[in-house]
RNA sequence: GGCUGCGUAGCUCAACUGGAUAGAGCACUUGACUACGAAUCAAGAGGUUUCAGGUUCGAAUCCUGACGCGGUCACCA
């Protein structure tokens, strides 16, 4: 709620106190933007209080209207149609604001608040590269993350890698059979894709295995004994991979034993285990500095895999947890719409959950946040209900401030991706596509060819990156998003170059106004319908972070830039500003630019977007 | 099947959480560079908001049902 939404509330109370004699305190006051077809900033909407007021809403829009005009200098003049009394607010008043706190330095950040907040996202496999599906986790993650910093929250970013599993042996003993010692700098190969080489290479030579042991007599019986609902060959030996790599391949044999000298720490698996590892965190690393996100702390499932037992056996004392007569602990979450959930196997190992609340409380110690959040794909939803309220029901300080940062799946115009398929849109090679396309699209422009070749490659970065991001970020995270890589980005349009050009032509009038007498800016008092809706926009940026932040939704802020963009665009053909005919109109239109500029560079900032000085 | 999310222009997405004639971009048609940057602006066309009921001053939004598409239902992660 800004000072204007306040002060007109307000007002809009008292006069009803004063028009009608009746007292509004329980009454909710619906105020919303004036629409772009009316005269006016702020909306009262009428209908809701003709129950009241007793009169038609027009009645009370005009009996409002003439209430608020002379009521609050503020208010400049109205109009009432329908149910709708749109507010028309002062020049003076926007000017001052413009000149005055839009241009502050840190304008629409909320000041510290002393809270801490963990953020988590990416959180990949070592197996393989990065791709589509971890750039949006990424860019949703740390776009939330600075949100959450400009709402005032001390943001501590993190991730948990799953660095173990069978999936890493996969690639390890590919490696060990095939490889021929050779290395990612030998190969000439990023280091995580040549770590995902050779988890694909297990998969093929595993096929091949697989296949060849179709035609033997074993596989025969097999088939005779097993396919009950006769299906066609192929298609059972589909569905029974699983159990061929569990229980004949001699590759699966010698993966499941390579997990398992690992989980025995034995000497020489340890070694390559972290020699390929180091490779694929060597590819990661770079992948993350082109994404521009950064992390405060790492966390291993190495490391972490065994702990969450000290909290089962809290849970156990608390009567959260129940013992099986088998030894297994579980936790039944049936009032809460939820199910009966294992804990701890019948052996005493742990689970993925018994993880998760070993990590939330080892985040709570390392940190002392009182806010956790999760980046994390909404087919884990139930996952993250269930975790939430055993840690609720444990009585863990940080329990109220847990949120799922859920997001909906990337999808292909095809459908899903699908490794099996080949499908999978790599992370790496998006961003040179983009990149590239910038490239040629720039070839058509004059703007920056008197720039050195290296300065004209890191503004082509920029904008590569800017389409890119902007594309994902600016579709709300629930959401599940379709995205053609064939299109790959547009530059035009709805777009993350469109805010940069709109950033660039503020910069640009600057820098051909030289060093501009500013003072004449005060004088300035008549605004245009351009100017007054930048302005009034410009207004609602802290309001919109706070909201944005709230919610959780960086969606918001890319909306936010675009419409400012829009407008600054607008702006820009509708009036001339260093010839605008008076040093008031010119200087103020000047700050008008300054604090446009400036806007945009801090939403697009929070979303992870860099504004070139030129374009 | 149980639970859960979604269904808006040809396509990708909005809609301030129940408010005005459902808005943008792409693609398509047309106009604007001798003007501070045309990665721009302006205009046109494009809709029974999946369908059927209900709630009320008012519904894309809330309720019920149907249809369609996901996700999830392990002592996996």
């Amino acid at each position: 709620m800004t000072a204007l939404q306040d002060l007109i509330e307000s007002g809009v109370r008292k006069g009803l106190q004063q028009c009608y004699g009746v007292d509004a305190a329980g009454q909710e006051i619906t105020l919303q933007s004036t629409r772009k077809e009316f005269a006016g900033e702020y909306t009262v909407v009428t209908f809701p209080l003709t129950r009241l007021a007793r009169k038609k809403p027009e009645e009370i829009g005009q009996d409002l209207g003439i209430f608020l005009k002379d009521e609050l200098e503020e208010v400049k003049e109205f109009n009432v149609i329908k149910g709708f009394l749109n507010l028309v607010i002062e020049d003076a008043y926007w000017a001052r604001f413009l000149l005055q706190e839009a241009g502050e330095s840190d304008f629409g950040r909320s000041p510290a608040r002393d809270e801490r907040v963990v953020v988590e996202f990416a959180s990949p496999n070592t197996n393989k590269p990065l791709h589509l599906g971890h750039i949006r986790n990424i860019l949703l993650g740390w776009a939330t993350s600075q949100l959450l910093d400009a709402a005032g929250f001390d943001v501590k970013t993190v991730q948990i890698v799953n660095d173990r599993g069978i999936a890493i042996c996969k690639s390890m003993l590919s490696w060990q059979r095939f490889g021929e010692g050779a290395t990612p700098k030998s190969a000439g190969v990023k280091p995580d894709h040549f770590v995902g080489e050779h988890y694909v290479m297990f998969e093929t030579r595993f096929q091949e295995e697989y296949r060849q042991w179709q035609q033997s007599e074993d596989a025969q019986q097999v088939l005779q004994a097993k396919n009950k609902k006769d299906l066609p060959e192929k298609e059972f030996w589909k569905g029974y991979k699983n159990t061929y790599f569990n229980n004949f391949s001699d590759l699966g044999a010698a993966a499941k034993e390579m997990l398992l000298k690992w989980e025995q720490g034995d000497p020489e698996t340890v070694a390559l285990w972290n020699k390929m590892n180091g490779w694929v965190y060597e590819g990661f690393d770079e992948t993350y500095e082109r994404l521009g996100v950064r992390f405060d702390k790492l966390y291993y499932e190495s490391q972490t895999y065994l702990l969450g037992k000290d909290m089962v056996e809290s849970g156990l004392e608390k009567g959260v947890f129940y013992r099986k007569e088998d030894g297994s602990v579980f936790v039944d979450l049936t009032d809460a719409k939820l199910d009966e959930k294992a804990i701890l196997r019948a052996d005493g190992t742990s689970l993925y959950i018994t993880q998760d609340l070993g990590t939330a409380r080892l985040r709570y110690d390392d940190f002392g946040a009182t806010r956790m959040v999760y980046t994390v794909a909404d087919e884990q939803n139930y996952h993250f209900q269930v975790l939430f309220e055993i840690l609720k029901r444990l009585g863990e300080p940080y329990a109220d401030g847990l949120f799922h940062l859920s997001y909906g799946m990337v999808d292909l115009p095809t459908g899903r991706m699908k490794s099996r398929e080949g499908t999978v849109v790599d992370a790496d090679d998006l961003m040179d596509e983009v990149i590239q396309e910038a490239y040629q699209s720039s070839l058509e422009r004059e703007s920056t060819s008197d720039l050195s070749e290296e300065e004209r490659r890191e503004i082509i970065r920029k904008i590569g990156m800017a389409a890119l991001k902007f594309q994902i970020i600016k579709v709300g995270p629930q959401k599940r998003m379709v995205f053609d890589p064939k299109e790959s980005v547009d530059l035009q349009g709805q777009t993350g170059p469109y805010v940069q050009n709109a950033f660039v032509r503020t910069r640009a009038v600057w820098r051909k106004a030289g060093s501009p007498d500013l003072a004449a800016a005060s004088e300035y008092t008549t605004l245009e319908p351009t100017e007054r809706e930048l302005i009034s926009q410009l207004y609602a940026y802290p309001t919109l972070l706070r909201d944005a932040a709230e919610n959780y939704d960086p969606s918001l802020v890319a909306m936010y830039c675009y419409e400012l963009a829009k407008n600054l665009h607008k702006f820009w053909h509708d009036v001339s500003i260093l010839n605008a005919g008076s040093e008031a109109a010119t200087a103020f239109r000047l700050r008008l630019c300054q604090s446009v500029g400036n806007v945009l560079e801090s939403g697009m900032g929070i979303l992870g977007i860099e504004m070139p000085e030129r374009m």
